[in-house]
Parts: structure tokens; sequence; C-alpha cells
DNA sequence: TTAACAGTAAACCGATCGGTTTCTTTCTTC
DNA sequence: GAAGAAAGAAACCGATCGGTTTACTGTTAA
């Protein structure tokens, strides 16, 4: 039960929700409300409201991992990059969806330097170390360029559900395929296959 | 000179430059300052705040597709789409770049039925239409699912210099020249020169 | 000359902003 | 049961929010 987690954590939920579901602008007022918990407790709990952004970002980090990536299976790395692009599509056919909440929280706050953007800048970088270690398991040519290419297409389908508000229909995958066929990255391929 | 604009003119401008620099949540009386303008006839040439967010927008519209799109010339349909990431490579280089305004408004606005989030849309749509007319051109197989792919492509670069405040170094151009070869729109060639 | 108009400056409205403070309740631990 | 810490409720701070209103200043045209 919710009222039973630490004012902490019922804090940073909340935030999670509520910092993506109205922006980051909301109010620490509707905030602690939100969270059952005092204004007293919050500045206590965190220095100010721009590290509770941090925070809350930083805290939901493993579970939009783990939401996204495949564990260890013994598919190809090309299955299991596309797997990541299957997952957005359901998240985003779902209903609710706001865009990636990194994205949008730095999109938002405009700086850079902002803590919360920090986080997010980090947290972006690890779906591209997933794509590049999927990458160097398959024996692509160059992982880390088309890692970030994966990335950028990753984020691009995550844009379009948002600015169009409606399903991706697997563009998101279909672009990702694209993206591998073109760097000859093929299905059931490892890279103690080549040659 | 920007005082002798009339009022309204002055109005867009600043609303422009600063819900661009600053974010859709910037005060009305900031603005209105910066436009040299009274609230009282920001609010007899606009019904809302919300009104000159989505008139703002639509009001830079000409303006961001000369930046982005080459007019007519002689070049190859896939020319004259790289020519397009070229110059989001080249804006982005040239620093201040915070995203594009479509897609930060529409972010920020979360509400995909707010005036703002519906003149987003529809520039967006603008730059695919842009490419799909490359692609008939060019004879590609699928141009409307190509097209898309391409605004991705787009979207995600523009998203990859937000997120990482650093220069795109090119990978969007390379991103878009490998969706164009996964799907053989190749360089030089038109669609009457196919078979 | 004067009446109408367009525009600015600034006060004003209730609400909310991020943040602090005071007071009270609740829970743990002897 | 008493002492002490933790945390909630709510008032409070100056500033700002979107929006309205009043009062004043130019310009224009009859």
């Amino acid at each position: 039960m919710s009222s039973s987690a630490t004012p902490r954590e019922r804090l940073l939920e909340a935030a999670g929700d509520l910092f993506y579901r109205d922006g980051v602008h909301i109010g620490v007022d509707a905030l602690c409300k939100a969270a059952g918990v005092s204004k007293k407790s919050m500045y206590q709990l965190f220095r100010s409201k721009d590290e509770l952004i941090a925070e809350s970002l930083a805290s939901r980090g493993p579970s939009f991992q783990a939401t996204l990536q495949p564990g260890p299976d013994d598919r190809s790395p090309r299955e299991r990059i596309l797997e990541v692009f299957e997952r957005q599509d359901n998240l985003v056919a779902d209903g609710n969806y706001l865009g990636c909440p990194y994205v949008a929280t730095s999109v938002e706050l405009k700086d850079p330097e902002h803590p919360g953007s920090v986080v997010a800048r980090h947290f972006k970088q690890q779906l591209t170390d997933f794509f590049h270690r999927e990458l160097v398991k398959a024996g692509a040519e160059d992982p880390g360029m088309l890692a970030i290419q994966l990335t950028i297409a990753f984020d691009g389908a995550s844009v379009r559900a948002v600015v169009r508000a409606q399903s991706l229909g697997g563009i998101g995958v279909l672009t990702a395929g694209a993206l591998l066929d073109a760097a000859g990255v093929r299905a059931g391929e490892l890279a103690g296959h080549l040659n």
C-alpha cells in the first residue's frame, strides 16, 4: 500500500507521476498533496524542487530500463534490439504516453546543466550502451555509430507519438530494422557466425 | 527597426523568441515587457496566452520552412533530402539550439488539443510532406513510409542535440542516408531514370 | 478645437509559485 | 507512561501567474 511507504518513497513516486503527466512546472504544493507529505518534510528530504526532479528521474531509471530492454536470452542481437522498439510501440499503444520522460524533462528544463538534465543525459546514454553491446555481439562494423543511429530512431519515434498523439503502428520497429539492414546486421547472426 | 513594427508584430516576434528560449511557461508580463507592448494591448490583440502561443508558432512556420528546405533546384531528390539534415546540423552547430520549436512546444503543453499543439502537428507534417514529394520524384517504392522514417530521423537527431547539448557532427545526415540506402534511393537518381 | 482612437503604464484581482516557519499530532523507545 | 524524534497541517513570505481595469498620452481626422 502506498501510504505504508516512507515519505521519501511516496514523494519520489508522486513526483515521477506528476512531473511526467503535467510537466516539471507543476507546483510543489500539488505535488506534496498528491504524495500525502507535508512541504516541511519534503524540504527536509530534498534540498529543492530541482533536486527532487533529478532524484525522481534517477529513481525511475532501473524500472524504465527493465521496461524497454530485454533480459539475457538466446535471441540474436538484432532481435533483442528490435524488441526495444516493439516494447516502445506497445507503450505508446497503451495510451497515456507522453514521450520519453528524460527527453521531456530535458526539453522543459532547457538548461543542460540542471541536475535533472544531467540525470536525463546519463540514462539516455544507457539505451545507446545497450544497443552498442548488442551490436558488438553481432559483429557490426561500426557499433558506436549504429548505436547512436538506433537511439535517434528511438527518440524520433517517441517524438512522433507525442506530436501526432497516436500510435506508432510499428514504424519505429521498421525504422530500426532499416538502419540495421543498411549496416548489414542480419537476423540470427552473431559475431562468431561470420565468415 | 523593431519599435516601428506594429504591436502585434512585436508581440509575435518576442513570443517566438521567448517561448523558444525559456519555454511556454514564461509569464505574460515578461513577454509584454520584452515586446514593449502593454498587457492591455496584448489582450486586445489575442484572446489569451494560449492563442498567442499558437499564433507565434504559426507565424514562424514559413521562416522555419525556408531555413530547412531547399528551394527548387536541379539536384537529385536524395541530395535535396540530405540537404535538410545538413542544414539541421548547421543550426545545431551554430549554438543556442534548443530543439525543434514545434516539438518543444508539443512536449511542454502535453495536451494534444491545445491550439499550440495543433499548429505544431500541422507544421511537422509539412516536413514529412517535403520528404514525400522528393521521394515520389525519386520513384521510391514506399514514399509515405520512408518520408515518416526520415521525419523520425530528423526529430531523433534534434532530440539528441538537446539532450546531449552538443553538435551532431553529421550523424543526422548519416542516419538519413542509411535510411535512403536501405530503401534503395540512390544519389543522382530520378524516377525517370529507373529501369 | 475637439472628439475618437490606439496605445502605454500601472494598479488591481484571486490564485499559485518555491520556500520557511510554527504548531500539533503521532509514533517509537525506553 | 514519559521523552524525543518524525512528520503532518497550515499559516506565512515575497514574487509571479493569467487576466482585467483605470487613467493617462499621444496621434489622427473632422
